[in-house]
DNA sequence: ATTATCTATAGATCTATAGATAATGC
DNA sequence: ATTATCTATAGATCTATAGATAATGC
């Protein structure tokens, strides 16, 4: 009668924790979400989840960390606008990822929300990324009435309008299209 | 001992339950919002609150389409640029407000949200608005390899994503002068 | 008579803790 | 021996329904 338990090895299982519970934050939000529906999709009891992160707010903290890692290795500080536009060109094909991080941004400035100082430090971060990115490329041949500063983040603002956009009327919105424009426009 | 019971007329009754349900949809989003919270904070019981609006999901209904009934009468289908600019900068003085459609939006991209047609739709429109309003503003004067189109969503873009940014970091960001920034950047 | 509001409550969740058991690693 | 996983469960919620009662409007 008993199925035999899986056994997975503790490392590999973290990872599949980890991705499970940025697709579930990304399909309910942070606050929608359950234990049970991310152990669920890797096979474990909820009580099971909770032997790897000690808490709901714990596994979030984990995926955060994670998902810094990555883009630390994306963002490097020596890119230019068209790094840019090749990580809009790859986010359109990844509509998950890019859920999941549209939802928890705006999630994150709910009342009390765990995620906040991650993003609003992320966007900081972010923001000084685009202006130097835009500092490399254009030097100070900006647009008249334009700092580098408010260009990174419009950078950063069209990037996040676009995806949001996006993800509510794919068929109608380009955005890998649009966001070049964008950068024309910054180019002149 | 019982507290004589506080009696509103109706109609002003249901006017405070939407207000309070904007509020607490901005301070916790729509799944992490409570029936109970909403009816707390105009002095009813959960119970009390159900008989207005048979549901939770006929109460966010509701707010949708008094938001809209609202925005109908600020973007007329003859407004420009300069009105824009004006509304960014009115936005700038209404955290709460701002908070509540950012999260909103993002929210309704998640699985099976109620409020997904609504904003599917109203993104629609608020483009095409935009972008009637840079006919008017620049007629065919564009930068060069923009459509009015594109430039539709980019303005809604940047609205939006400023929006994000500004409630993370309000001291840091000028929601206001950037915004400004861009529009001129359109203008050239 | 109608309606606004309450109390009581069913039935679903949800997170987290305690403690048992089965599988692994030494 | 350790650890991965389970069952059991406490204690908080949460939405929605049923039915009682108090206030209003005719």
């Amino acid at each position: 009668m008993a199925h035999p338990r899986r056994r997975v090895p503790p490392e590999q299982r973290r990872s599949e924790i980890l991705a499970a519970a940025l697709a579930v934050f990304a399909e309910r939000g942070y606050r929608g979400a359950s234990l049970a529906a991310v152990a669920e999709r890797v096979g474990l009891t909820q009580q099971g989840l909770l032997h790897y992160f000690p808490s709901k707010d714990a596994l979030l903290a984990e995926v955060l960390r994670l998902r810094d890692e990555i883009d630390q290795r994306t963002f490097t500080d020596d890119c230019g606008l068209d790094v840019m536009e090749r990580v809009v060109a790859h986010n359109a094909t990844r509509p998950g990822l890019v859920q999941s991080f549209t939802v928890l941004a705006a999630d994150s400035v709910t009342d009390e929300h765990p995620a906040r100082p991650f993003f609003t430090e992320r966007y900081r971060a972010v923001r000084a990324v685009m202006a130097e990115a835009i500092r490399r490329d254009l030097g100070d041949d900006l647009p008249p009435g334009l700092t580098h500063e408010q260009a990174g983040a419009l950078l950063v603002a069209v990037m996040d309008g676009l995806q949001l956009q996006w993800l509510l009327d794919p068929d109608e919105v380009r955005m890998t299209e649009t966001f070049r424009a964008f950068v024309t426009l910054l180019r002149r």
